[in-house]
RNA sequence: GGCUUAGUAGCUCAGUUGGUUAGAGCGCCGGCCUGUCACGCCGGAGGUCGAGGGUUCGAGUCCCUUCUGAGUCGCCA
């Protein structure tokens, strides 16, 4: 049920409403935030996308039919209000509001549309659990927070179209319907009617095509792109989610990072007035794992990675010894000003990291006066124990955290533990901004499941020019001309330079075991182009999400997007993915193996 | 798939060692109120304590199973 509006013509957007327009008559539409009845007098907060703007219905001085109406309007009824701007008395002005100098004198007022009383109530300050809000997302999208993440996508997305418009790139789409590459994460597919039994695969990125493009002398490509993987969520990923994805042509690692950064300062100082100084810092990868035992390191914060191996190689200590003798290390972190935590809190540290598979982590405090106390002292003499302390410059009322393990166990066990630790002393500040290039990441990764070499970005990624010799020697070692940017422990982008010589792609495919058929097979769209003449590229695509994330303070990316979906990648408003007919499934030739539930006809 | 955590009124939560009729704030409904703006005052409705089973004289509370979220590890070229 409502009214017509017929007759009406919105005049304005709440917030438009301003002291400039005292004595004019004006036309609001929009949702009712609250309804105010003092009895005689009802105030109604009226609320658009832009903000709230208050009108009053006088009981004395309006028609009965008027009042009536008002006193029938309740919380998000959609209505009408036309009438005069008028100044608020000197004592009524509400200065938190923006159109708290002024109020409209509601001469005409129609209820558009009514509404239940909503699931929970349309404000920021109320905390409704996730899956209700998505249930019922239209109705949390009111709360301005969230009109506040869309609108900064929005115009996020704007000013990188600008940016990258103006440096000569080619907004171009890509095929959603695609060709399922199984490498690397899993794709959805889609089935075919047309070719029963065959599928499409719905693009994990626009790699091969962004590649195909610079093929094409498209020279230069950018796209915010959907982007689909089939992997468990986590509060920054969702099974759809938007790239940034560009592509160069006749360009290195160099270029590609210079016109990054740009872009990066250009939209961090439009959006956020945060100025990002560039160059930008240049970390190789092996010095982010030695320092903060991650290829995305956080460096709001110290606490750096210490090896102190060589210090304990020696020693009887069976824990230390045996991470040794298997090729691990040990390495320590110092937690400057801990060593007055209380043990039951060391104690939940060392839960922390057995997350990492850590098997434990030993802990040395420096008492005040200088003493040390720990739980593995007796497996030290006192002055072997202080050489550690020594060495990871440990002063009074400090804490020096210990891990042994395999290399990859320590990094990610105390690469986590710094940042968990940094959050528990509050050691980063709202608007501090640390971005850093991550550079020379290994080619390869060794699978110790399928016991070949995966690429550890992608199989087209360019080794290092200075590397290509190892290729047939050592491939562990070979470093990739591949970058990533990372900003304050987040990933906000990768990228690389592209191998666009046939007898390296071939040498790459060999190395991680693919036949020449099944290269082919999977890439043969790809490798048959690249016999035609083909430049050298490369590339780098942006999570858009994290970055509005990051730059909104959201703690998770549903947040600044529009239909996100649960942790079980369903959608509790639509209830998609669901069940579907029989017909269906028969058009398509797919026949369904262990489905409880069968859709009705 | 593993680990952690949560589920009590429409929403957010409290609920003690198991013990009378399960509470609060907000919201909702009704009444009063002409300057409110988180309006105020008075009154009221609203509960399968996620579901199922068990222990017990007695279960929101203890045990088992299960469902639904969240965080995280694995996974995410």
């Amino acid at each position: 049920m409502g009214e017509a509006m017929t007759g009406l013509k919105r005049s304005h957007m709440c917030c438009d409403i301003s002291e400039e327009l005292i004595g004019s008559e004006v036309t609001v539409m929009g949702w009712v935030q609250r309804r105010r009845d003092l009895g005689q007098l009802i105030f109604i907060a009226l609320r658009d996308r832009t903000g709230i703007v208050q009108a009053v219905v006088d009981g004395n001085n309006s028609d009965k039919e008027l009042f009536n109406k008002a006193e029938t309007i309740r919380s998000e009824y959609v209505v009408a209000v036309k009438g005069k701007v008028a100044p608020r008395t000197e004592g009524n002005v509400n200065k938190n509001m923006k159109t708290g100098a002024i109020e409209i004198i509601a001469s005409e007022l129609r209820i558009l549309s009514e509404s239940e009383t909503p699931p929970f109530q349309v404000e920021d300050e109320i905390t409704v659990k996730d899956d209700l809000r998505l249930k019922y997302r239209y109705i949390d999208l009111r709360r301005p927070s969230q009109f506040k993440n869309i609108e900064i996508r929005h115009r996020t997305a704007q000013a990188i179209r600008k940016f990258l418009n103006e440096e000569g790139f080619l907004e171009i789409e890509t095929p959603i319907l695609g060709k399922s590459t199984p490498e690397g994460a899993r794709d959805y597919i889609v089935p075919s009617r047309v070719h029963n039994g065959s599928f499409y695969g719905l693009p994990q990125s626009p790699q091969l095509f962004k590649q195909l493009l610079m093929v094409s002398g498209m020279d230069r490509y950018y796209q915010i792109a959907k982007c689909f993987r089939d992997e468990d969520l986590r509060a920054d990923r969702q099974p759809e989610f938007s790239q940034i994805d560009m592509e160069l042509s006749f360009v290195d690692v160099d270029d590609v990072m210079e016109v990054n950064e740009r872009l990066i300062k250009t939209v961090f100082k439009e959006m956020l007035d945060v100025d990002v100084h560039i160059p930008l810092k240049r970390m190789k990868y092996k010095d982010a794992m030695e320092r903060y035992g991650s290829d995305k390191p956080d460096i709001r914060f110290g606490m750096e990675l210490n090896n102190i191996t060589e210090v304990v190689k020696d020693c009887e200590f069976v824990v230390f010894k045996s991470a040794i003798d298997a090729g691990g290390s040990v390495r320590a972190i110092n937690a400057n000003g801990c060593g007055n935590f209380p043990r039951k809190k060391i104690d939940s540290l060392v839960e922390f990291v057995k997350t990492y598979k850590a098997k434990g982590l030993a802990w040395i405090v420096v008492n005040e006066d200088g003493t040390l106390k720990s739980q593995i002292a007796k497996f030290f003499t006192p002055e072997k124990l202080q050489e550690i302390v020594d060495a990871v410059e440990g002063k009074p009322g400090d804490l020096i955290l210990i891990c042994a393990d395999k290399d990859k166990v320590v990094f990610d066990s105390l690469g986590a533990l710094r940042c968990e630790i940094a959050k528990m002393l509050e050691l980063t500040k709202p608007n501090d901004y640390s971005f850093l290039w991550v550079t020379e990441f290994p080619m390869f990764e060794w699978d110790e499941e399928e016991n070949r070499y995966v690429a550890e970005h992608h199989p087209f990624t360019c080794p290092m020019d200075e590397d290509l010799a190892l290729l047939d020697t050592d491939p562990s070692k070979v470093r990739a001309k591949a970058y990533d940017m990372v900003l304050n422990g987040f990933e906000l982008g990768g990228g690389s330079i592209r191998i666009h010589r046939r007898d390296i792609q071939q040498k790459i495919f060999n190395l991680l075991g693919f036949s020449t058929e099944e290269a082919q097979a999977r890439f043969g769209f790809l490798l048959d182009a690249f016999k035609y003449g083909v430049p050298p590229h490369g590339g780098l695509a942006f999570g858009f999400d994290r970055i509005i994330m990051l730059m909104t303070g959201a703690t998770s990316i549903r947040d600044v997007m529009a239909f996100p979906k649960v942790k079980d990648a369903s959608c509790p408003m639509t209830d998609a993915p669901n069940v579907v007919d029989q017909k269906q499934l028969d058009e398509l030739g797919i026949a369904v193996i262990n489905q409880e539930k069968t859709a009705e006809e």
